[in-house]
DNA sequence: ACGCGCTTGTGAACGCGCGCACAAAGTCAG
DNA sequence: CTGACTTTGTGCGCGCGTTCACAAGCGCGT
């Protein structure tokens, strides 16, 4: 009767337990970057007042396959209900607590020049759930403007208002990341978004995401080049 | 003789022709998506005068695997020199080239708000080759505004800045992405990139990428989520 | 000239993720 | 209650990407 991790076979007498709200089953990478994308489809559905919702309609609403949009919701033991489809609010409230939306942490951003602003500004940063709670930059003439209805901070006050399980995004210019990088993780922030476009170094026990505005366009330029290539050769 | 796609066997005897400077090898996406990094890191290798770079380091620099460092390089076949490493500039050239950055191509961005400010103003945007060279809004007000040296001009003249090759940058609001992005694709854009947070549809000829900054905060959340569960199981 | 040591290029194995296709399970009508 | 229809959950095969490990090559010192 212990819970214990679920084993492939997942014959009918486990399933007989429908009463274990908690199952710690590890969730692929893969499935955890889409999370985010139902979720914000979801509470469309909910906002025109949808019910329930079959795999299919949302796989389309958020641009996936849906046997993967199938498996992706097995993974997280929210069961739908065969023959019918998903409920709409039980699955946002399942996709929530699994992301850590429920409880609203805290995210403290460092770099207020105009990728800085345009983040705090991002009114649907994250729409529900997740906000900037501080702006930081190192730029003492900076220090006390009013920010999209927050105080921008000096980065010596890091410490003051990191507090256990905070969110550190850098959007500062390369030079600055890896030191601005440093002084998060001195501060206790285990998790770290990089908008600077630097390798940054971090010890193994924090998450490090980077996302290279930059790169983006030179991969679409590759792929610009090859058509024009492929016409040549055509042509 | 031919110039044949590149069969998967790839004897000897076809690499005993070391004359063909171009190979149309097809570059797995997942390299595509690095060499931009090994870009960055090589340009930065150049200011300081290195003539050459091992796999090791350049991996280091870049922060990836150097096996895999390799075997992305071997597929654009641009050799290094055994038992000294690459050509800093010859390498930097061939991933240049492959990238498609050589001739500067013209990249349009559409939604001068926020994100767009903070785009065109993203002085290294694109370090060396792509630069933002239209910026448009659906805002008359907006209309002959200067930013980034640019000057803003209405989206309904997007045919006139569009021209072949051009890319597309996609960072208005939401609701009117969809609409932004069928007018690029009206104009004849057939590489878009998209940082507004919606699931957009284009024809099968059009490539579409997105970069979703939410996305990436509530992965982090996740796993900032799963870091504490873990700590209060073990407590 | 010649071997020694360094570095590249790649064969091969492994693991992950994707998507098909189907059985299980539920709903609804009669 | 029964049977037909709908939709979920998932077993399975496939292909891509990553990594190890090593043979092939190249320069350099002697």
């Amino acid at each position: 009767m212990t819970a214990r991790r679920q084993e492939r076979p997942l014959t009918t007498s486990e399933l007989a337990e429908p009463r274990v709200p908690r199952r710690r089953e590890v969730i692929p990478e893969a499935t955890v970057a889409r999370l985010p994308l139902y979720l914000r489809a979801l509470h469309a559905l909910a906002d025109d007042a949808t019910q329930t919702i079959s795999s299919e309609a949302l796989a389309e609403a958020a641009g996936v396959n849906s046997a993967k949009l199938r498996k992706d919701l097995s993974h997280l033991g929210s069961y739908g209900t065969r023959g019918v489809g998903y409920d709409v609010q039980h699955l946002i409230s399942q996709i929530s607590r699994e992301l850590g939306l429920s409880r609203r942490c805290s995210v403290v951003l460092v770099g207020v020049g105009n990728l800085g602003r345009a983040l705090a500004g991002y009114g649907g940063f994250a729409s529900r759930g997740l906000g900037i709670d501080a702006l930081l930059d190192a730029d003492r003439a900076l220090t006390g403007e009013q920010i999209a209805g927050l105080t921008v901070r000096h980065v010596d006050d890091l410490a003051e208002v990191v507090v256990p399980g905070s969110i550190g995004v850098i959007a500062t210019p390369a030079s600055a990341a890896q030191t601005v990088c440093d002084q998060l993780v001195r501060a206790g922030v285990t998790s770290i978004l990089n908008f600077a476009p630097t390798v940054l170094t971090v010890p193994a026990h924090v998450d490090l995401r980077k996302v290279d505005l930059s790169i983006e366009l030179q991969i679409l330029s590759f792929h610009e080049h090859r058509k024009s290539l492929a016409e040549g050769v055509t042509a």
